[in-house]
DNA sequence: CTTTCCGCCCTTTTT
DNA sequence: GGGCGGAAAG
């Protein structure tokens, strides 16, 4: 990787390149700040973009333009985006505007980035090539047993609450050692703390393992420790662009800026106290550093919670003296009374940079508004419009329902399965976090990084092997005091004076991963075959006895568990198909870094449900907003939070720009959380969008009237808005209970099963909510088949059949 | 020693 | 409505 041939031009403050101008149709159909942001050449380029702008395409273009300028070999350019997803997008529309030429940059998440360097470095500083990633669960179960074996939950420390100080310390660049010499040590607590993150650490190492902080912390600590190993990646990348930089921490910060400094060749050890690098003024560099294109908006800033920095962009110009800015604020993508809205709402945070964002396309059709009774009624609202939409020809895949979040995913599931509306859900409890996927992961691991302790003693008893906590411990002793790791003490059962019982199943164990590493990790070196991975997550899930525990298990849940491990295997193929020379640690990293919204395949016909934050940088023809409430958004906890309104606003703000056409606010009046019914009061948000730009189908007005709860937010400030509410309504006469009990629970909990119910053409039907209706059609087979009925009051809907509270007549 | 069952707790957002 | 920890049962 060092021997990139030398650009043609270096990054350097020359204008754009004079003759030949191969990039013309580059240039075609953008406006001028948006040519502006593609031409470019200087060291530093902030480029503010509005949601909807037009960024992506800019991005890519400038990436191209530098590609056939021949300023910049593909080796040179380093992207970082925020997902994987939105790398490979990038990586395949640059390869349209290119060619060949795509191959070879870096285009990829900070995370994968890193490990990328990572793994080459490694060795430099204690890990091996192999090292395993931690993920939050991984670590949390780590300081779940250093918490208890500390005692520090005496002290208030839970393992959430120290896992996120953790995080937080990491993200800033500290490390226990460096936090430990500045910590209050007379403070019982904070010393336990420190034990606690210290011992952390020593785990993390011990079992050659990062978490995911780590990755980025620990490559700035390469970097800043070896200067050398530095200037490699320095002279390497000679164009580095950074997507959603508001939404970069210190971490990420610190990275970007170790990657853009100038080499300055033999000098002498550039670095003084305190890590900051010092230059002589007349020192003239070797190299320049790197141009930096870095594309963000304020204003769509969410994730300060996890350490996000807002100052990394509002300060860009100040860190990077010279540099050039350009706004966009042209939105492509919405109608004008989606950008009306949102320009309103976010004009009420102050301390920002006003930018308002117009559109020449037209006002559009109006934001509509709709209040349910409860979350089921709401969500009944969504699941029908979804289906009006469809009809007037907007594909379901152009449909997206967001939530504040994860739990409200379920109401909305329910509804969504009767209505037989498609609909695939974003991250919840995703699919790498389920128990038997981290179980399987976990055999992998242990194969893979045989140091790796917690994986190990994750599937010691998994499936029960009747090696309960004392055996584990024992193991873990013998080990300790044998000077041996984990993974070998297994091959002593027998000198560890177990019971009979115990030894056999340890030896199994110790047996099937024994044999799964001869069968993926090859001695000598060779390649294992691409078909290792899948063929050995095979052979551990049936070995270890995992695939018959489940078979044997009647419980349901444990079907769809059997199900998502061969979708386990299904994927591991599948990367051994895409990824021929692809390893068993390459597949391992793969999964640990995929997000949330990577599982958005272009998977057409079904309706995206996701959180507020997942839908950052997506876009759809019809956008739900659902949960409108107080306490949801803004949530609750963000209330006391200095600047949490304000990122929540944001947060309403990103989502409401996701909308191309059709934009729908949806509320209820009560909603269960946690078994319990509460009264949900209408956001501070709604207040905040012009109420001459919606459409109250059912506003919080009118729902008041009818349902009769006491006066609620909305109406008591804004006495005589909302549209059709009347002020003359008469007051609210039905105690609070008779309301909830009517709506709190339309969704019966036992879910009936009409599988065997033979409805034709013509058939009539009567459905508990809808009433009478004519049979139009029937699709689908067994357990999903749809009836397309036409009720007596006109309404048109899809019903799954198997479980429509609905009977033949 | 392990498993199972019961009662208690909380619930933001994520690479 | 569910995950987790503690107490009782196999």
């Amino acid at each position: 990787m060092t021997d990139a041939p030398a650009p043609l031009i270096v990054g350097g403050a020359s204008g754009p390149h004079g003759d030949g101008r191969p990039d013309e149709d580059l240039l075609a159909g953008l406006n001028p700040p948006q040519r502006e942001a593609v031409v470019y050449r200087g060291q530093a380029l902030l480029i503010v973009a509005g949601a909807g702008s037009g960024k992506t395409r800019v991005l890519t273009h400038r990436i191209a333009s530098l590609l056939r300028g021949r300023e910049a070999w593909p080796s040179q350019i380093l992207a970082i985006t925020f997902t994987n997803k939105a790398a490979g997008e990038m990586r395949e529309r640059v390869g349209q505007l290119v060619g060949q030429h795509a191959q070879g940059m870096w285009i990829s998440t900070f995370h994968s980035a890193c490990v990328r360097i990572l793994r080459r470095e490694a060795e430099q500083f204690g890990f091996t090539k192999s090292f395993t990633i931690y993920d939050s669960g991984d670590s949390r179960a780590l300081l779940k047993r250093l918490v208890k074996d500390h005692e520090a939950d005496a002290f208030g420390l839970t393992p959430g609450a120290v896992q996120s100080r953790i995080s937080k310390l990491k993200n800033e660049l500290s490390d226990a050692e460096g936090y430990a010499r500045q910590a209050n040590m007379s403070d019982p607590a904070e010393r336990k703390f420190v034990e606690v993150f210290g011992d952390y650490q020593r785990a993390l190492r011990k079992a050659n393992a990062f978490d995911f902080d780590d990755l980025i912390g620990q490559t700035v600590y390469l970097f800043r420790a070896f200067p050398h190993i530095a200037d490699v990646y320095r002279r390497r990348f000679r164009h580095i662009l950074v997507d959603e930089y508001q939404d970069t921490n210190h971490a990420q910060y610190a990275l970007i800026r170790e990657l853009t400094r100038p080499i300055v060749g033999k000098a002498a050890e550039p670095y003084a106290a305190g890590g900051m690098m010092i230059f002589e003024p007349e020192q003239a560099p070797e190299l320049p550093g790197a141009s930096l294109t870095v594309v963000g908006d304020s204003d769509q800033s969410i994730y300060a919670f996890r350490g996000a920095d807002i100052r990394n962009i509002t300060e860009f110009e100040r860190d990077y003296p010279g540099a050039k800015v350009v706004l966009l604020e042209q939105n492509y993508r919405s109608t004008q009374n989606i950008l009306s809205a949102a320009n309103a709402v976010i004009g009420h945070n102050f301390d920002r940079k006003d930018k308002r964002l117009w559109t020449d396309v037209g006002a559009g059709e109006k934001i509509v508004g709709f209040t349910g009774y409860s979350q089921h009624d709401e969500a009944q609202f969504v699941a029908d419009e979804v289906e009006a939409l469809r009809r007037t020809g907007i594909d379901y895949a152009q449909m997206a329902v967001f939530y504040r979040t994860n739990s409200q995913s379920r109401a909305l599931e329910e509804i969504f399965i009767r209505s037989a509306v498609p609909y695939k859900i974003m991250g919840g409890t995703r699919f790498y976090e389920r128990a038997e996927i981290k179980d399987a992961l976990a055999y992998l691991t242990a194969v893979a990084n045989p140091a790796d302790e917690m994986a190990l003693r994750r599937i010691v008893n998994r499936p029960k092997r009747g090696i309960g906590d004392v055996t584990v411990e024992s193991i873990a002793r013998y080990a300790a005091a044998q000077g041996l790791t984990f993974r070998d003490a297994l091959g002593f059962g027998a000198e560890m004076g177990l019971g009979p019982k115990l030894q056999v199943a340890i030896g199994r164990l110790d047996a099937v991963l024994t044999e799964a590493s001869e069968l993926m990790l090859p001695a000598s070196g060779e390649l294992a075959p691409p078909s290792a991975v899948g063929d050995g997550l095979a052979l551990l899930l049936a070995g270890s006895g995992y695939r018959d525990a489940l078979r044997a298990s009647r419980d349901a849940q444990d079907e769809a568990r059997l199900e998502n491990l061969d979708e386990l295997v299904a994927v591991s193929r599948e990367f051994a198909r895409n990824n021929p020379e692809g390893t068993l640690l390459d597949f391992l990293t793969e999964v640990a870094l995929v997000s949330d919204a990577d599982g958005l395949d272009d998977e057409s016909g079904t309706v995206s449900m996701m959180t507020l934050h997942t839908a950052k940088g997506l876009e759809y023809d019809a956008v739900f907003i659902t949960g409108v409430e107080e306490d949801l958004i803004p949530h609750r906890i963000s209330a006391g939070e200095p600047g949490g309104p304000a990122e929540e606003r944001r947060l309403f703000y990103v989502g409401v720009t996701r909308a191309r056409k059709r934009l729908y606010l949806t509320l209820a009046m009560t909603r269960a959380q946690f078994g319990e019914v509460s009264v949900a009061m209408p956001s501070r948000f709604l207040q905040e969008v012009p109420p001459e730009l919606v459409d109250w189908r059912q506003s919080p007005g009118d729902v008041n009237s009818r349902g009769g709860t006491q006066s609620r937010a909305l109406n008591a400030r804004r006495p005589g808005g909302w549209g059709s509410r009347r002020t003359d309504d008469p007051p609210p006469l039905m105690p609070k209970s008779t309301s909830l009990e009517r709506f709190a629970n339309r969704i019966p909990a036992k879910v009936r099963d009409n599988g065997d119910m033979q409805l034709a053409t013509g058939d009539r039907i009567r459905h508990d909510d809808f009433g009478e209706g004519r049979i139009d059609a029937v699709t689908g087979e067994g357990a999903k088949r749809i009836a397309h009925v036409r009720f007596d009051n006109g309404a048109v809907k899809k019903l799954l059949i198997k479980i429509a509270p609905i009977e033949k007549l």
